[in-house]
DNA sequence: GATGAATGAGCCTTCATTCAT
DNA sequence: TATGAATGAAGGCTCATTCAT
């Protein structure tokens, strides 16, 4: 009965996607997966191993593409001579955006499982995570820049956390919402600038 | 038997408080909270129509007094003459801010099952909800204190949307955290005066 | 949908009794049992929690009493206080012998269940457990006795095990191949006493 | 691509020799073996037909070399002069048991595989099988003698039969408890003479 | 002969909900 | 009103086996 059917874990990805990206990762029935590719439940365990591991194949090149981007790009930044400053950060900044806004109008699809579908899976506390490197960074650039306030003490660990996780929260929304990508783009810089002001006078009062 | 057992009702809820709380609306079972609360499952659905329910009367008196706030706080805000400026608005800003805070306070878990557990419940989306209020109020706040950008047309739904949400869930960090309450307050002030430098910064530039 | 069926617990025992002794523990199918009592498999765990627990059901009474001779059978015979010989022995272990032999014939079917069928359960090294009690046992005697080999270490714990085992494989077989009352008690009888000769002449050869 | 690796075959056997000792013939898995042996479960088919033909493949020489001597043991005792008492009755039985514990500790995994790991092949019921020959060659070898008690019709077949069962049980516990060689050897010659006192005084009382 | 993806029936189990008592 | 057994669909997953390549 075996047949050799070709594209068969294609269907699936594509079945996955609709179904994972309609009911969120606990909601989703491989069997309705599996029907609707015209497939057996089985196979999905065979190219898959499970049902994470369906998901994981859906994501994971995304993800680690994104998390690289945090990981390698504060490195980048501090090997770089001329970062003394708010406007090189800022211009760093900026640079990465578009990297990240480039990833995500790539890949619309995969951002949006891993934002707003994957409760269950082990990318629920994805922005936990991104906020986790940003704050790093932020720390880093703050002692590096000499900043008063920070080197006062004044700015405690869990507010940097608060307001790192209130950004991509309010950036991760273009995607929440379908923000078709000029748009997109247009509001990310807007929500940039909003952001980079309140971050300067913040911490220059 | 009919056994007439005093609170019942009460266990109930507090039964599946612990149960919402440790599992999330949709792992929660009612076989558990019916058995930790040692009653019968029916029992559940005669008091509280079906798992929803019961999760609704959980949230409901604190949703509706959060909204209120919302709902209300507008309107009372412009029925008040003195407003036209950005400290009147920031002074009946962190009033606000201090009654949600108390009602955080006073209804932590309440507020950490609207905000941390509420996933596959009419409450899953209520942080979009409580943006769609602020934004309303902040076009109208806009409006009436004639800022330029604003009536330009550079400011859009959208971005207002995102900045609205990016606060939400800067703040709500304080439940989804479990900070406790001297310590939230001190990280809320915080966070607002970042966030209203950020806005008035980028508002008027 | 929810009826009230008389005797639903009865019909799942009796067709799981049939079920469990058709094909073992492991190969038994609790949809089958379910179908067969014609109720829904649901049912099945409302009443045993699980396919261990309702296998459980049917033989953990009769596995108490068995274990039960086991267990106080050893007291009772060392409380006695004519025991310091093969013949008292050979008396006690006799009466005892036709109590499990009341057990067997009064729930032959358990029997089979336990001996035959417990594949898979905690009770499928009832048979070793049963050896270990009767070791305990044997051992004691020999020493209140003051048997010669033993006592020169002659004896080893190994080879009582042996030779307990041998004997109650032996015992149940009469369970193995359904042999009828009065055969079986015959050949007990008879095996007993090929036993009781075999331990009596290697002990004091 | 078809690679001829050499020794598929044996590899194939070692590693399903491990998972069928590790998990009993049912819960073993096909799929874990052909895995373990770097191979493709197809594989497996081409070369031994099926699971159970796999186990077979393992067991299949001793069995027949096991069954031989039993099946054979008769005809050869039969054939020799000297046999009519119990005497070279026991020097026979001695040198079979030799025979067959040599066979044990020159295939100690295949024993166990057939002993303990079964269940669900063919082979479940060997020990029945063996005390078959057993029987049939006791109840030749009374008759020979003429022993009075059997000839009298005293001793039933089915007695016979738990006795014979009982008999391979205790000398199988030193594959179950994978007894080394020498402590093997030594309680099995414990174990026959228990059993060979038993048989000669019950039998000629 | 070797491959290994596909099969699809089958497994045990969980759950919210119903309703006769 | 309270009970809790019964429901039955649905869940994820495993497996021996087949067969096109």
């Amino acid at each position: 009965m075996a047949k050799r059917i070709k594209g068969v874990q294609e269907r699936i990805q594509q079945c996955a996607m609709e179904e994972f990206l309609r009911k969120g990762y606990i909601d989703a029935s491989l069997r309705t997966i599996a029907t609707n590719a015209e497939t057996a439940t089985g196979s999905i365990y065979t190219r898959f191993k499970d049902k994470e591991g369906l998901f994981d194949s859906l994501v994971i090149d995304v993800y680690h593409k994104l998390t690289k981007y945090f990981a390698h790009g504060e490195t980048q930044f501090f090997e770089n001579e001329v970062h003394g400053n708010f406007d090189s950060m800022k211009k760093f900044s900026n640079e990465m955006l578009e990297k990240i806004l480039d990833l995500i109008y790539e890949y619309p699809k995969e951002f949006k499982l891993l934002i707003s579908c994957s409760t269950g899976t082990k990318y629920e506390n994805i922005i936990d995570e991104l906020v986790g490197y940003e704050v790093a960074s932020t720390k880093r650039f703050l002692e590096v820049i000499g900043n008063k306030r920070y080197l006062a003490g004044d700015i405690s660990d869990e507010l940097l956390h608060i307001i790192s996780n209130s950004y991509f929260n309010g950036f991760f929304e273009i995607i929440r919402h379908d923000m078709p990508e000029e748009q997109g783009r247009k509001y990310i810089i807007d929500f940039g600038n909003f952001y980079g002001s309140g971050f300067m006078y913040f911490m220059n009062p």
